[in-house]
DNA sequence: CAGTGGTCTAGACCACTAC
DNA sequence: TAGTGGTCTAGACCACTGT
């Protein structure tokens, strides 16, 4: 671990634990450079980790100071914008999964254009319903090209994909551009998400790729409304 | 403007134009060192912006590359996370306002602990409904501590209400913390935005904190889920 | 092995803030 | 004026990748 990260850990742990006052800097970078044992630049870097994560804010000429709603509102904890899946996202709870369609076929010009392949590349068709402690909770439908994920099989389908890709297939998952849309249900959400006509669902879409820039991944899930909350952080440049 | 933004201007500007080739690297670190005329960590910072803005990825040992689903959905002009009012999100497009409640009260426990203030600090309370060229979008209920924004009226809420603070009132917003969900539309939402009984709605619920670290704004956007997408990028450390 | 990005240093100067 | 963070440099060594 390198060790500007460590730095940010210890600095994080410092201010979960009220180590710093909410109402005066927390030392300085050159302080925190000595302390640590190292040049101020690393300690700029610990401390632009802890910024991204709408932690911190700095203000040019004053000092760097602990967001004080994050504090209140518990958002220490919270790691925003993950590219997990479902089953990693609820550590703890019991996930399973139930396979409603598993075919190959050839994509339409809107997958094809999303996964960057042409029309006669075979790809994955999947929708899986995926239940947390037995309750239905989101529905997934996603097209994956073939080539990148051989051997994906029911066994694989009823556990974690991401597993598979990253712990048999040794393939590294890099990011991915989401949409997050409020829609209707459709007949798939109605009967397996056990929404009522009027309850909406939660849409993410997303394009996942991976570390050698492959789209691996064009997927659509729909979440129940009343069991899943999208949580960001954004800050200004 | 620094020369890590003109360096990674330029290179967005060159990747939008198809400059450089999808399947070779882009040219390697120290060669645009040579040709911006600048040390290898000033490119690195440059390169550092378009990683996260989901454009370029690296390989440690091979090279830095275009993230080619990027290319191919158009997400070159997206700048995601932002926190901008609705006013310069639409820009090119009208946007009213009209104003439903405007009061000052004291706010409840959730309220207060969300601002980081005591039961006794009095807040605005506002709902505004925004309509773009006309037609209703979304429906915001705000609540603000009243010595942070002093002299609100009514004439600025039917504009801007972060071009008033950054421009009459001098302040910086940094920031903010948001949650997004799907909602069923409730009484106010059927009124004002003209939601059906079965239409959902894209609440983002947001913190938003001045670059003094303050929370100034605790707030619900409801948006019409035909006419909004929260578009976002995640990428793995 | 050469070439790539990842990290880190020890300084420098600048812009801004408060006093 | 002193102190803060913002930027930038010219190097160094390391980890990983390909040949």
């Amino acid at each position: 671990m390198p060790k500007y990260e460590k730095i940010s850990n210890e600095i994080r742990r410092r201010i979960k634990e009220g180590l710093y006052s909410l109402d005066e800097p927390i030392p300085d970078e050159i302080s925190l450079a000595e302390e640590f044992g190292c040049s101020r630049m690393t300690v700029k870097r610990a401390l632009d980790v802890l910024v991204s994560e709408g932690l911190l804010y700095r203000k040019r000429g004053h000092g760097t100071f602990i967001v004080k709603s994050a504090m209140l509102n518990g958002l220490v904890n919270v790691v925003s914008n993950e590219t997990l899946g479902l089953t990693r996202l609820l550590e703890g709870r019991k996930v399973t999964s139930h396979v409603i369609t598993f075919e190959v076929l050839f994509p339409s010009d809107e997958v094809a254009s999303h996964l960057c392949i042409n029309a006669n590349t075979p790809v994955y068709h999947l929708i899986r319903l995926r239940n947390v402690d037995g309750e239905p909770y989101v529905i997934e439908r996603t097209y994956m090209p073939v080539h990148l994920i051989p051997g994906l099989n029911e066994t694989v389908l009823h556990g974690s994909i991401y597993h598979y890709m990253t712990h048999d297939l040794g393939l590294t998952i890099a990011g991915s551009h989401r949409k997050i849309r409020a829609d209707k249900p459709n007949e798939l959400d109605r009967q397996y998400l056990q929404c009522a006509p009027d309850d909406p669902v939660l849409e993410l879409e997303q394009v996942s790729f991976l570390n050698n820039g492959e789209p691996f991944e064009y997927s659509f899930s729909r979440h129940r409304y009343d069991k899943f909350v999208f949580v960001t952080v954004s800050t200004r440049r």
